[in-house]
Parts: structure tokens; C-alpha cells; sequence
DNA sequence: GCCGTGTTATTTTTT
DNA sequence: ATAACACGGC
């Protein structure tokens, strides 16, 4: 029984209760992911359960994969005790929503249409697509933004609303304008083989309502089902996971309501609710005890989230040490913020207290991780950023994978489009407007009309006349065969024998060379071919597929690697799940946490202020909350105040001693220690934004922002007669005006 | 067909 | 402020 001997009192019950219905209500640190994985392990190994018979979702794949690696071991040479054997690893479903309905619709899918060599869109193809869907329903793309429109459908789909449905309940104009853009809409994904990630969701309820006869298969299949981060899930995966528990009823979900930070994305606490109605004999179990955080880190969590009044029977309690207190700390402006936090983390790591690889900085928007950037490469202080600029997401791995989707799936379009022309092939935008037109005319995809180009060429004889000039058709006709030739190979060679041929024998090599960052670039596709590489033991097109998966729902932090001595840059949302023993969560101001596009709505403030929870609830050891005066926010500096999130921390949990917040402070001549070298660097704004000044070419001016760079200060002022200049102090001669 | 300039939006969070 | 995007000239 030592499965059940780590546990407490509740975690045990959660793990014993197998059968029928649980509802597991899991505050921050409570042990959730023990209770799953153990949960796991006890109805193999002691109810004799076959893993097969067991699905888990987690919210990430990143989630997945740490639990595939607690249940079954890492990797063959892990020194830890996994629970079970590393056989059963391929036999258990364990992954995201999005994933494992991928994986039933290539399965099944076909009864409800849905062709198995489909791709998945993600949200750059979708706008695309979107835009093209508006301009088909004749109404123009400019009126009626396409962002709005998707997020719309998108909206839509969350609540399993087809078009249909949509058109039907719509009132106003402009959900009317949607419902046909909508329906436009997914006729071209339809035409196009592909579907979005909503779709993912939606077609499996679809197919599993419409096919009684599967979805039985799939109750067979799956006995035990558990949902982690119930409260981020939206009615369409509710839906479904009413759908797959509806014979056996053995359902396990696991939230925190007070967790919930992606209504944004259609998520619905009130299925926690509608689960204990529709499942009338839960058993719910309430996990209390924090095994993560220190007392005062806690209490502090607990102050903040209080403050959202919202009547709550679940009280966290810890049995750690009272700790350290909350650090709150006002900063100038937003380079001295990451100055602080450098300053901070040294002084930390000299003293022995943490490693950089135990600190985490948080953020809500990742517009702020460039400030700390530029300052954290400039002290030298290692740092890792989840999500850089997004590795799938750039263009140079989006033209190859744009050729690999074609192979797999030859009607995507929105592919095809994207690499007719990539590498140049002389085949402008005339022309391929001129393709596009012909293709939908005749109701055919663009590969079938350029196949058609391709056959015609050299016969003249071909009926219907083709609107293409010889040099022209000749051009389309070559694109065809490269991509019929492409097209062949790949029935033979594996996923690196066929990364070569894409990315290095059609010339995209030397193409993309020349661009700017050109190397770096080449890198990128190179790193992209190692990962392709890892499909290699797969049947050719079965690696394919199974890479194309894989890249299309990646998320950004299952990059993250947790054993490199470096601090962690990452937003609030991000951040849910993981731990960390120091945790700065910096921009604590109003109009950044809460956000200012949540001013507006009570509910979003809500919400702001539950991601707030959700950072301070990631610390074990320490907290600093940072806030600066004054930051550069598109383009132009403004004065921010405190959070109001900040006011709901009792006194008696703040240090205050060295800066307090609140007060008005002179920004001049603060000094802080640096960690690279051992001295200090003073920052000596001897103007600051707002005062007036003269200069003997330009004039007179108005001080629009100071900052420190290397050994200077630099000012720039709006000059009344030539405009914006930018100057360094002990260059300029600068006179104050009074 | 390409290149440059001027205009415009853009910034919340992401499977 | 910056980047993407459209338009117009070469």
C-alpha cells in the first residue's frame, strides 16, 4: 500500500475514490499533480486497471510529459522510483484536450468527414483565412476586423454554437456579418483539409453525438477519465467530457476556481458548478493543506485574493515556516526595475540563499520581458525566456513546414500560398491572384489547378482556355512539379531524408542566406530538422503526420528546461503550475496588473487579480513585488500608480525598510549595486521628463524621457522648432529652463 | 516585378 | 516607438 502512504488524509481519499464522480477543489501547492499521478498509479497497480483504460488531460503538454516522467521514469537511466513501469508508458492517454482529439479524429473522423490527412491551422492561418472568408461573403475585411471576427467564431466554437446555430441566435448586425463570415468560414477549412484548434474539440463532440455506435467504442476504451485545471476548460470540452464518462461515470476532475485566469479564451468556471449538478452523487474533495509556501507567502496570496469577495468555503492552511516577508519595492522606471531585480538576485545568490535556476521573474504582458532583456544581456545575468519570439512561429519555420503540410495534405492552400513564390520563382502576385481566381471558378483547390496548368502545358489543344500567358504557365507548371516530385519522394523517405529535401534542395537555403539575419535564420531551420529527426523510426508518412502534430500544438514552455543555471523570464499566464522558491512579479502597477483593458468590467478585474494570486501562489520561499514610477508604454513614458492589488497585503507582511511604496519619491540619485561587477552604478537623472530645457542649436524643448545608458545619461526632448532629438547628457550642454 | 516611402495600427494573456 | 502594410514610382 506505500502508494497511499505520502499522502494526507484528503489526498487519500481523492486517490481511493475510483469510482463514480469526484470533484477535487485543489488550492495552490495542495499536491494536485500527486494526487493525479498517484491516482493513476493506485488504479493500475491496486485495482488492476489496464492503463489503457485510463485517460488524464492536462492544460499543457509540458503537464504531460512531467507526469508521464513521475508515473513511468524519465528516461531509462532515472534514478528516481517511478510509480509504475516504463512499459505501460505507450499504453495510458495522457495529454492536452487538443491532442488526444487530434488524435480520435484521424482515427474516426472520417464518419463525420473529416479527412485524416487533415492540418491544423494555427492563428496566423486562421486570420488569413478569416479575412479571406469576409472578402467571399463580399463585405470588407477593413469594416469588419478579422482579429474581432475570429475571436468571434472562436467564441462560437467554444460553446459548441455551429453556424447555423450562430445565425439563428444573432441579433445585432454585426453577429450577422460574423455568422456568415463563420459560415464562409468553414467551408474553406473544409476545402482546405484543415481545422482549427476549436475544431479539434467541436468535431470530436460532433462526430461522438452524431455516432453513438463510437462513442460506445470509446466508453469501452475509457474507463477512468481525469481532467486537470478544470476550471480553464470551456462548455465545448466540458461537453466532451461529459460525453466520454456518460456510461461508467468515473470522471475525476481537479481545479481552483480561484486559479481561473483564461475566461479570455472562452474558459467557463461554471462548469465546476454544472458538474456537481449534473453529477448529482459527486464526491467532492477539498485539498487545504499548502505543502509549497511559506506562512507569509500564503497569507499574503490569501490577502490579495480575499479581496475579491467572492464567498469561498476553502480555507489554505501550511504547516512550512513563517518565512521571509513580502518585498514591495517602487522603482524610477522600468530599466531600473530589472536593475533592482539583478541587484536582488545577486545579492541572493552571494549570499548562498538561491541559485539563478530557483528565481523566476513574472510579468503580465510579454511586451515587458524586453526591458529586462536588454538590461539582464547588459549585466551579464543569464536568463532564459519562455517564448521568445515564438519558434513556430517564425517565418523562416513556417515557410518549411508550409512545404511539409503540402505534402501531407495538398489541398491547403493557405500553405501553398505561402511558398509559391518562397523561394522567388518569378511568380509574382498578378499572377498568382490570376491562379487564385481560375482555381475558385472552377471550384478546385490551387494544387489540382496547377496540376491541370502542368498537364495542359506543351498541349495546346487543352480546352478550357487558360488566362495564363506561356511564360507564365511554363513558371506554374515547374512549382507543380517540384511539389508532385516532393510529393513522391515522400512516400520513401524518412522525416530527416525529407527535411533535407525540403529545406536544403530547392534552393531555400541560399534564399534564405541572403535575407537579413540570414545565418541565424538558417540556424533556426536547422534546429527545426532536429526535431524532425526524433520522427525518424516512424513509417514515412506516419512521421509526417506525427510531426506535423507535434509542431502545430506545441506550446511555448515545453521549451522550457528547468536545468540551466539561469533565471526564468515568463508571464503571469505562463507561470500556472510551476514553482519556484524566489519569484519577482514586476510591473505591479495599474494599467499593467490589473491590466488597463480590464478597467472596465468587474469581472476582468476579478480575474487580474486572481492572476495575481496565481504568481504569488508559485513562490516557496520569497516574494518581491516591484513596481515602477514611471514606464515607457508604446512609445511614451507615464506615471503609473501602485496596483490597487497592492493595498490589500496587511502592513505586517511587507518589508518596507528600504524603499516604501506610497510615498512620493525624488528619482534622483538612487543607487543600487550591481551584480556583474561589485561596484555600483548611480543613476543620476539631472532632468527628468517634464522639465524644460534649452540648447544652443535647437532651441528650446521639453523633456520627454531620461534613461542611463553606459556611462551616460540619455534625454530625449521634444525641441518646439525641429521635434523629437535624442542626446547624451554630457554631450549636449543642456541648459534647465525654469 | 521590385523597391522605397508613408501610413497605420499596435499591445493582454495562448492550446 | 516600432513594425507591418499599403500604395505609388522606378
Amino acid at each position: 500500500m506505500d502508494i497511499l502512504a505520502k499522502l494526507n488524509p484528503a489526498q487519500r481519499e481523492a486517490v481511493e475514490q475510483v469510482h463514480g464522480p469526484v470533484l477535487i477543489l485543489a488550492g495552490p501547492g495542495s499536491g494536485k499533480t500527486r494526487v493525479i499521478t498517484h491516482r493513476v498509479a493506485y488504479l493500475i497497480k491496486i485495482c488492476g486497471i489496464s492503463p489503457r483504460h485510463i485517460m488524464a488531460v492536462t492544460f499543457t503538454n509540458k503537464a504531460a510529459r512531467e507526469m508521464k516522467n513521475r508515473l513511468f521514469g524519465g528516461s531509462e537511466k532515472d534514478h528516481t522510483t517511478p510509480l509504475l513501469t516504463w512499459s505501460m508508458r505507450d499504453q495510458i492517454t495522457l495529454g492536452t484536450f487538443h491532442a488526444i482529439c487530434a488524435r480520435i479524429l484521424r482515427r474516426d473522423g472520417r464518419a463525420i468527414g473529416v479527412n485524416p490527412d487533415f492540418v491544423i491551422y494555427d492563428a496566423e492561418d486562421q486570420l488569413k483565412l478569416v479575412k479571406r472568408a469576409i472578402q467571399n461573403v463580399n463585405l470588407d475585411p477593413k469594416q469588419y476586423a478579422p482579429p474581432l471576427v475570429r475571436s468571434r467564431i472562436s467564441a462560437a466554437k467554444s460553446q459548441l454554437l455551429t453556424p447555423k446555430d450562430y445565425i439563428e441566435q444573432s441579433i445585432s448586425y454585426l453577429d450577422k456579418v460574423v455568422s456568415w463570415a463563420y459560415e464562409r468560414y468553414q467551408q474553406l477549412l473544409t476545402e482546405n483539409n484543415a481545422l482549427d484548434f476549436d475544431d479539434l474539440l467541436m468535431k470530436v463532440v460532433e462526430l461522438f453525438r452524431s455516432h453513438p455506435e463510437i462513442l460506445a467504442e470509446y466508453h469501452e476504451r475509457y474507463r477512468h477519465i481525469m481532467v486537470d485545471e478544470f476550471q480553464d476548460t470551456n462548455l465545448t470540452q466540458y461537453e466532451l467530457v461529459r460525453q466520454l464518462s456518460g456510461k461508467y461515470r468515473n470522471i475525476c476532475v481537479v481545479g481552483d476556481p480561484d486559479q481561473s485566469i483564461y475566461s479570455w479564451r472562452f474558459a467557463d468556471t461554471r462548469n465546476i458548478l454544472n458538474f456537481e449538478k449534473d453529477y448529482l452523487d459527486t464526491k467532492v474533495v477539498l485539498l487545504e493543506q499548502n505543502y509549497r509556501s511559506t506562512k507569509r507567502i500564503l497569507e499574503t496570496a490569501s490577502s490579495i485574493i480575499s479581496a475579491n469577495g467572492e464567498h469561498n468555503p476553502r480555507k489554505l492552511w501550511t504547516d512550512n515556516k513563517p518565512g521571509e516577508l513580502t518585498t514591495i519595492v517602487e522603482t524610477y522606471n522600468e530599466q531600473e526595475e530589472a536593475q533592482f531585480v539583478i541587484s536582488e538576485l545577486s545579492h541572493l545568490v552571494e549570499q548562498n540563499k538561491a541559485h539563478l535556476s530557483d528565481c523566476a521573474v513574472m510579468y503580465r504582458t510579454n511586451a515587458q520581458s524586453r526591458a529586462l532583456e536588454e538590461i539582464f544581456i547588459r549585466k551579464g545575468t543569464p536568463y532564459k525566456l519562455v517564448a521568445g519570439t515564438r519558434f513556430y512561429e517564425r517565418r523562416e519555420v513556417k515557410d518549411i513546414i508550409a512545404y511539409l503540410r503540402i505534402i501531407q495534405n495538398p489541398s491547403d492552400s493557405i500553405s501553398l500560398l505561402r511558398i509559391i513564390n518562397v523561394p522567388p520563382r518569378a511568380i509574382g502576385k498578378r499572377s498568382i491572384s490570376k491562379l487564385s481566381d481560375w482555381a475558385e471558378s472552377r471550384k478546385i483547390s490551387l494544387y489540382e489547378a496547377l496540376r491541370f496548368i502542368a498537364l495542359s502545358n506543351g498541349n495546346q489543344s487543352e480546352s478550357p482556355k487558360l488566362p495564363f500567358n506561356h511564360r507564365t504557365t511554363v513558371l506554374l507548371a515547374g512549382f507543380f512539379d517540384l511539389l508532385a516530385e516532393i510529393i513522391t519522394k515522400s512516400a520513401e523517405f524518412n522525416m530527416t531524408k525529407l527535411f533535407n529535401l525540403v529545406a536544403k534542395s530547392l534552393g531555400y537555403k541560399e534564399y534564405i542566406l541572403k535575407e537579413t539575419d540570414g545565418e541565424e535564420r538558417w540556424d533556426n531551420i536547422l534546429e527545426l530538422g532536429s526535431v524532425a529527426s526524433k520522427y525518424d523510426d516512424l513509417k514515412p508518412r506516419e512521421g509526417l503526420t506525427a510531426f506535423l502534430e507535434g509542431v502545430a500544438l506545441v506550446s511555448d514552455l515545453d521549451g522550457l528546461d528547468d536545468s540551466i543555471g539561469a533565471v526564468t523570464l515568463i508571464t503571469l499566464h505562463q507561470a500556472k503550475g510551476l514553482e519556484f522558491p524566489v519569484v519577482f512579479i514586476v510591473g505591479m502597477e495599474e494599467g499593467i496588473l490589473p491590466h488597463f483593458r480590464s478597467f472596465d468590467i468587474p469581472e476582468q478585474i476579478k480575474e487580474e487579480r486572481r492572476l495575481c494570486y496565481v504568481g504569488i501562489t508559485r513562490a516557496k520561499e520569497r516574494v518581491y513585488l516591484v513596481h515602477a514610477f514611471r514606464r515607457r508604454l508604446i512609445g511614451l513614458s507615464t506615471a503609473n500608480s501602485p496596483s490597487r492589488f497592492l493595498e490589500d497585503i496587511p502592513r505586517h507582511l511587507i518589508s518596507g525598510t528600504e524603499v516604501q511604496w506610497g510615498e512620493v519619491r525624488q528619482p534622483i540619485g538612487k543607487t543600487y549595486p550591481l551584480a556583474s561587477d561589485s561596484t555600483s552604478v548611480t543613476i543620476i537623472p539631472e532632468l527628468s521628463p517634464g522639465n524644460r530645457v534649452r540648447h544652443n542649436q535647437f532651441g528650446e524643448g521639453l523633456v520627454i524621457s531620461c534613461q542611463s545608458v553606459t556611462d551616460d545619461n540619455e534625454v530625449l526632448v521634444a525641441f518646439r522648432r525641429v521635434g523629437l532629438k535624442k542626446l547624451l547628457l554630457s554631450f549636449a550642454r543642456l541648459e534647465k529652463v525654469e
